[in-house]
DNA sequence: GTCCTGACGAGCG
DNA sequence: CCGCTCGCCAGGA
């Protein structure tokens, strides 16, 4: 093996930290909520639930992935209340059924 | 290279 | 319930 300090933290699949992060919160079914640690730790990155956060703030505005899905320990949305990103999770996940019109939300963790 | 910040989490007073 | 500290990691200045 060549000098390869390319490793960082690349799963044996060649998933990247961020793909793996992606395709965690992408199984999150429909009506489920997931904390960032949760998906971190099912990521194959325990202890990184601010990687987590900090991907999911880089995602696109035309992203599939179920983003509002994700919400901190607390069980609930880790936006400022009233902020147009808080508004925007809530509103999806009220959609679904997950939340309540308050910001109330209920909580169903992934458990895969 | 260092320093600061951040869609986090757990612990402590 | 609130506020503070520390740990963790990545990226931008």
């Amino acid at each position: 093996m060549p000098t390869g300090k390319r490793d960082g933290n690349q799963k044996s699949n060649g998933e990247s930290a961020a793909e793996a992060i992606y395709r965690v919160v992408a199984s999150i079914p429909p009506g489920q909520l997931a904390s960032y640690g949760q998906v971190a730790e099912l990521a194959g990155l325990p202890r990184q639930a601010r990687r987590v956060g900090r991907v999911l703030s880089q995602l696109p505005a035309d992203t599939r992935l179920p983003w509002f899905r994700v919400v901190n320990a607390a069980g609930k949305i880790s936006f400022p209340v009233g902020s147009s990103g808080y508004q925007r999770q809530l509103n999806h996940l009220i959609d679904e059924g997950s939340a309540f019109a308050d910001g109330r939300l209920r909580w169903r963790d992934c458990r895969l």
